[in-house]
DNA sequence: TGTACATCAGTGAACGCGCGTTCACTGATGTAC
DNA sequence: TGTACATCAGTGAACGCGCGTTCACTGATGTAC
């Protein structure tokens, strides 16, 4: 094959795409292929409601997305490969949830700002919490791990947001790790119960809020008497 | 069929067991009947170590049990039921922990026993341990269900118990409540790390102790400050 | 104690089923000129 | 713009496999007398 001609090719696609009035990847074949992948994502989401990720069957996923078993390599190479996809998917929106709790004001308040935060994004982002949650400790090993380094790296973001505040200036880093596991467990817990909880029950969520509100004050009146030995 | 006949048939029975020397169900059947479904359990949790329970397959767990895939039934109506039989022994286990940490005297060291007792438990049982934590949250309603039922009723005889410290008489059972969910997450999490770490890995276990400890301090300092509006 | 019969844990063949994966294909969309 | 060719998402048949479950059986253990 000829260099100079491959690349002729190659700059007459990006003149091509360059001209055009669409990006790169949105012509009718590319939109319907990524609407066919949101589809087997959606698929699996719907399964994982009432069965672990573990017990998900390729042909299942690929039938709820209307498309045949074969279909589904075109996207991705294993059900393995879409739990991983399904991860990225669900810590997007947790850290548009940390976004949202970092644009609240720190005053007072803040127990319950976060708090709300939290059971507002849980609400609309059910699927998406509930596959975090239970694959977190059991399942698929490779979806296992993924979810497991999410979450320390969530943890360590935490410690660095808390070291911010005036009474935890000083406090060690290793007690400012320790605090923030102690907060995403009571928050990981708290989404098992809104998890648990009938969706869509207004009555069920502010009893639950109102838990976990208490669970952190109680933290945050020991963490005012801690002297930490960093 | 001549109901005296039957009659004769069962006290008969009746008199052969009362006048052996062997208790009812301990001839050389029932015990090698009773040392099978051992091997089942022991080869389930043998796969557990791995796989998640809604992963298992019936035929996996016979051959891991040296027995043929339909001996299975003679002890078992189906996986699940075996699995309902795993959350017995677990917390058969669990209630043994938690009555050796009542022997230890209740004194300024109960943080320290108590962690002392849970390390040691999990590091003894961890096959039981794994099983429940791992499918507490994810796997088959049924065994999922039947674990969280175990767990809500160990959190209240906790609440019970620590209705008994003097700083807490007079707290509201919610506040109870509320303080006892937040250490059995505590000890969950604590299982989870124990579990995750290498096992028989004494500096990883201690390290563990160390954090669990001070969590636990730290939420004994909140308690101190707490007023129960009970 | 000895004998004849009952019980029942474990066997092994057989079944139909859904699974993951391969392969050659089709036909709509995209590209070169 | 029109034509000829390339790309590639989705198809459908086919495969071998391990699965749960059924069934009639075997032979050691237990029981009656």
């Amino acid at each position: 094959m000829a260099t100079s001609s491959v690349k002729r090719v190659t700059m007459a696609r990006m003149n091509g795409r360059t001209a055009s009035d669409e990006l790169p990847n949105t012509g009718a074949r590319e939109e319907r292929k990524q609407r066919t992948r949101a589809a087997l994502l959606d698929s699996a989401l719907d399964l994982l409601e009432e069965r672990s990720f573990a017990a998900l069957s390729l042909r299942e996923v690929a039938r709820g997305a209307g498309v045949v078993p074969t279909a589904f390599y075109r996207h991705f190479p294993s059900l393995e490969a879409l739990g991983l996809a399904l991860i990225d998917d669900s810590f997007r929106t947790l850290r548009a949830m940390v976004r949202a709790a970092r644009r609240e004001p720190v005053a007072e308040q803040v127990i319950r700002s976060s708090v709300d935060v939290l059971v507002r994004h849980v609400h609309d982002h059910r699927s998406h919490f509930r596959f975090v949650v239970r694959e977190r400790s059991s399942g698929v090993p490779a979806v296992r791990n993924a979810i497991r380094t999410e979450i320390r790296l969530f943890a360590s973001e935490l410690a660095t947001d808390l070291a911010r505040f005036p009474y935890l200036r000083d406090w060690s880093t290793e007690d400012l790790t320790m605090m923030a596991g102690l907060l995403v467990n009571a928050m990981v817990a708290t989404t098992e119960s809104l998890l648990d909880a009938a969706p869509d029950s207004p009555a069920a969520e502010s009893e639950i809020r109102r838990l976990a509100e208490k669970q952190l004050r109680l933290v945050a009146l020991g963490v005012l008497q801690w002297r930490s030995e960093g």
